[in-house]
DNA sequence: GCTAAACTGGGACAAGCGTACCGTTTTGAG
DNA sequence: CTCAAAACGGTACGCTTGTCCCAGTTTAGC
């Protein structure tokens, strides 16, 4: 879509309403501060973050079931139930529209994969559980995961997510006594990453996810028993 | 997208010239039999299949490099270097020509693994060679891995690509007398699909990809020492 | 030769896209 | 209250898209 140049991200080119925050890449991309913006109000300030949250969401939902080309300035305009122009009003083009978007979506997948991976249920249950969730969110992250390639700001948001489930990952192994370096979690890390977008995409019938995943772990488990004998002996 | 019912112009299959093969996966309502064109020659036939052949190798390289939006009408009718309505002659629509190119471009991406995989040095080389091949068609092949998630005959097309390479992985491990499993196999499979997502994707500098192969591997062979010090007993 | 079919290719069409314009309404400070 | 700025929203522009039409050309069978 549009692979412009662009070295920056873009600039405070337009008129711009009231957020001042450029391009999601940075940490804390969405809604930063906010406070204290010189003449407006808080009820105005209250209703357009409202709109623009609105927005996201729309944005999102239409990346979900109808996929990348579905999120479209008129598409998202009327998800949000707000007319087209305030999508250009809020976002100054569709690109960055799209890259908040994605700020989102993995905002939300990482929070989801804390809580999952947090939960009850053996640690190769939760990891199961992980990469069953629902299948049009799925595929939408996955989509712009793969987009992000040809964007370095999209990129940059795909790293934090690859980043964020390492550590979400190192937590849960750690919470379950699992003997692992921080090479073992990214091994782990990426057995997860083929294993969830092979069952995104392909949503093959059967356990193989449950099956891959077992192993995966008995593999660290025996590499620690493994080297505890030989050091014992 | 324009999705107009259209039930039929004057006929149930159009025109259509004597392209024979159905749409790539499953059956598929377009051209059922087309077999053994009643009054058509073999010079033309020759010169029909060319046209055809160089309109689905433009799709395929718009493909490769450019990413699914990147295909459309004009742009393969320009680089096949044929008129416009030609496209649209030899397929029926976008999303035929798009199929075939897709299962055209598995087909040779097969190949390509097939090649590689067969190719000298050690397997693990040859492995991470795999995932480090030229970025943009690494790219536009996951994009459509991951849009065929929202297309049943595009995801039959995708579960091939997968079973695929499960195969040529498989017979890689059997010429490097690595002891191997089905279930070893699919192991190596989904986490040489994550490391080749990552890589493609993050583009992240290092050896993290050969390491993780390395590592990989020995846990193939460790399990088959484990297993046979076990069983010396 | 002739005829019907397959093939060619230039052009046109409606639809949808991102985005910009610009007059109107709302807001909050003075 | 006044009033400038911010927010809003209808609408239009320029462009690209997929697809179709149709007159012209080539081909194969007679």
């Amino acid at each position: 879509m549009t692979s412009h140049p662009q070295p920056s991200p873009f600039q405070a080119g337009t008129p711009q309403p009231g957020h001042g925050h450029s391009v999601p890449a940075g940490e804390g991309p969405d809604e930063p501060a906010t406070g204290a913006r010189h003449a407006s109000g808080k009820a105005t300030q209250k209703r357009a973050q409202a709109r623009r949250d609105a927005l996201l969401d729309a944005a999102v939902a239409l990346l979900e079931d109808g996929g990348f080309p579905a999120v479209t300035h008129r598409a998202v305009a009327h998800q949000a139930g707000v007319p087209l122009a305030a999508t250009t009003y809020y976002f100054d083009s569709r690109d960055q529209l799209v890259a908040h978007a994605f700020t989102r979506l993995v905002e939300r997948e990482l929070a989801a994969t804390g809580a999952i991976l947090d939960g009850p249920g053996s640690l190769v249950d939760r990891l199961t559980a992980l990469v069953g969730q629902d299948r049009a969110r799925q595929l939408g992250l996955w989509e712009l995961y793969v987009h992000a390639g040809r964007d370095p700001v999209l990129q940059a948001i795909a790293r934090t997510w690859t980043d964020g489930c390492d550590a979400a990952l190192a937590t849960a192994l750690r919470r379950d006594r699992y003997p692992h370096t921080p090479a073992d979690v990214r091994f782990l890390a990426t057995l997860l990453s083929g294993l969830w977008i092979e069952t995104t995409v392909e949503a093959r019938p059967g356990t193989a996810a449950h099956d891959t995943l077992t192993r995966a772990l008995n593999t660290l488990r025996a590499a620690k028993d493994v080297s505890g004998r030989l050091r014992a002996r």
